[in-house]
DNA sequence: TTGTGTTTTATTGCCTCC
DNA sequence: GGAGGCAATAAAACACAA
């Protein structure tokens, strides 16, 4: 009897402890969920069940939390939008808001959303992400969103390359037809045609509004700089140069001549950097392991294939991405990014490390390095989110959207990001390489290689699972002509 | 250490669409 | 009617100041 009714009650236990205390996902769940959150903010069921099978979740709750998540995304919109009103209204931009931004009061967003565009269609593209405001889109920056799905005018690298890194990664399947990810080169077709269409190609009504709150921002993120952009010189006073003949090839480090150091010396000693690249991965949860398991095994079934000859192979990357991911481990150390770093936490966490740190990689350890940096503290990807759009000298480096007249800017930015991007890359790569390294910094590292390429994986399996079967059931039913067709067309849009 | 505020997660009910 | 999404709410977990 006794015995009974202690087994009951320790079931009880368990299935009061199992039903309402809430679990905490671990940071790589986290970060797999941002990460596919960024690139479909409205999965399907099919998503959704291989997320929750790759990350060890209930469907349920993959379900909820995307919900969450997206009311998240609408709480921090209309928190932004009231900010960016503020300052709107002192800067004297923008006026027009309530009308193109469909402004939610707590639920009638939906029938905005609806009525400007549709969610559902737009939002797995990044579209959705029109909607937020300069310290989103920093952050999302980060996160390598998409945003130039209309094709406005956006010609940053940061879009592009991020989309080409997608799609060579095969990251972006679900709304994509095939054959226009796959483009050898990751070239970077019309995200998609639908939106596309809908869109139309010249910023109207709530693009045009999110257009002018983001000349808003410019201005503002101008005013805190302090410095002239110039309309048809390099950015904020940075002169680079054309690039050389085999300037991908591996250099010793330079930072004084990176000119992400020039214009940002500070970011270049952040210590926590320096930290997180000696930190190896200690993330070892449960469910993160059972993910990377999950995730081990279907790394035989997804090559990882440059799509970018010359830049790094994917193992390269890891050098660097591992030190970044690697850094997770001590939430106390990077407390003092909640609260007295909160204020510009999307531009300094987001920017701060990723900005100076990523200036140095490629677009694919970009992408790395994101999920890497994620890692080290997943805190600050989360409170980051609700940070208030404070302007911050480090949202210099953000990618804000750009009005006609920022179009020659960002084109120099990309370019430049691209530059420094390969040059920074092939220069971190060869540190880390050329090192010298004890023999037992060396299992380290590697072993963080390993722990990094599981979590990124976390992220790509399941996209790249259900790509493959998308490839295969695409080839099967394309006419080869016209892939080749596809082929060639995406690709040679790559070239710069 | 504790109290308080914030964030995240889970649950529930309602609404809309098919 | 079922499925999916949104919003409200509660509660746990967390961050931080006193």
């Amino acid at each position: 009897m006794e015995e009974s009714s202690e087994l009951q009650s320790e079931e009880n236990k368990v299935s009061n402890e199992k039903n309402k205390k809430r679990k905490l996902k671990t940071p790589a769940q986290l970060k797999a969920l941002e990460d596919f959150y960024n690139e479909h903010k409205y999965p399907t069921e099919e998503m959704k069940l291989v997320l929750a099978e790759e990350l060890g979740l209930t469907e349920k709750q993959i379900s909820g939390w995307f919900c969450h998540r997206r009311l998240k995304d609408k709480r921090l919109m209309k928190d932004e939008a009231v900010a960016n009103g503020r300052q709107d209204r002192s800067s004297g931009v923008i006026q027009d808001r309530g009308s193109g931004l469909g402004q939610d009061s707590c639920g009638s967003s939906k029938h905005a959303d609806h009525r400007y565009l549709d969610p559902k269609e737009v939002e797995s593209h990044g579209l959705y992400n029109h909607e937020l405001s300069v310290a989103d889109m920093t952050h999302r920056r980060r996160n390598h969103y998409p945003e130039n799905v209309s094709g406005v005018d956006d010609t940053s690298s940061e879009s592009s390359s991020f989309l080409q890194e997608r799609f060579s990664q095969g990251q972006d399947p679900y709304d994509m037809e095939p054959s226009r990810h796959l483009t050898p080169n990751g070239a970077l077709p019309p995200l998609n045609p639908k939106g596309a269409v809908k869109m139309g190609h010249k910023p109207s009504g709530y693009l045009k509004v999110k257009g002018e709150i983001e000349h808003a921002a410019i201005t503002a993120v101008r005013k805190q700089l302090g410095r002239h952009y110039l309309e048809d010189g390099p950015l904020l006073g940075i002169e680079f140069d054309p690039l050389p003949p085999g300037a991908f090839e591996c250099q010793t480090a330079d930072t004084a001549n990176e000119p992400y150091s020039v214009a940002n010396p500070l970011l270049s000693n952040s210590p926590e950097i320096f930290a997180a690249k000696r930190q190896p991965s200690l993330s070892s949860d449960k469910q993160d392991k059972k993910a990377c398991q999950n995730i081990k095994q279907r790394q035989s079934l997804y090559g990882y294939t440059n799509n970018f000859p010359g830049r790094n192979t994917f193992p390269d990357l890891y050098e660097d991405s591992t030190g970044e991911a690697s850094a997770y481990n001590s939430n106390k150390s990077h407390r003092m990014s909640t609260k007295h770093g909160v204020e510009g936490m999307r531009s300094d966490s987001a920017s701060n490390h990723s900005d100076h740190y990523e200036e140095k990689l490629t677009v694919k350890q970009k992408t790395l390095m994101l999920h890497g940096y994620d890692n080290i503290n997943p805190k600050n990807i989360q409170r980051s989110e609700h940070v208030k759009s404070k302007p911050s000298s480090s949202i210099h480096n953000s990618r804000v959207p750009m009005d006609t007249e920022e179009r020659g800017l960002s084109a120099r930015m990309a370019k430049e990001e691209m530059f420094k991007g390969n040059r920074k890359a092939k220069n971190t790569y060869c540190d880390v390489e050329g090192a010298g390294m004890l023999s037992n910094e060396i299992m380290v590292a590697k072993r963080a290689k390993v722990d990094m390429l599981q979590q990124y994986n976390v992220k790509k399996s399941p996209v790249a699972e259900m790509e493959l079967k998308k490839i295969q059931r695409s080839v099967a039913e394309m006419p080869s002509s016209f892939s080749e067709d596809e082929t060639a067309d995406t690709s040679s849009s790559l070239d710069y």
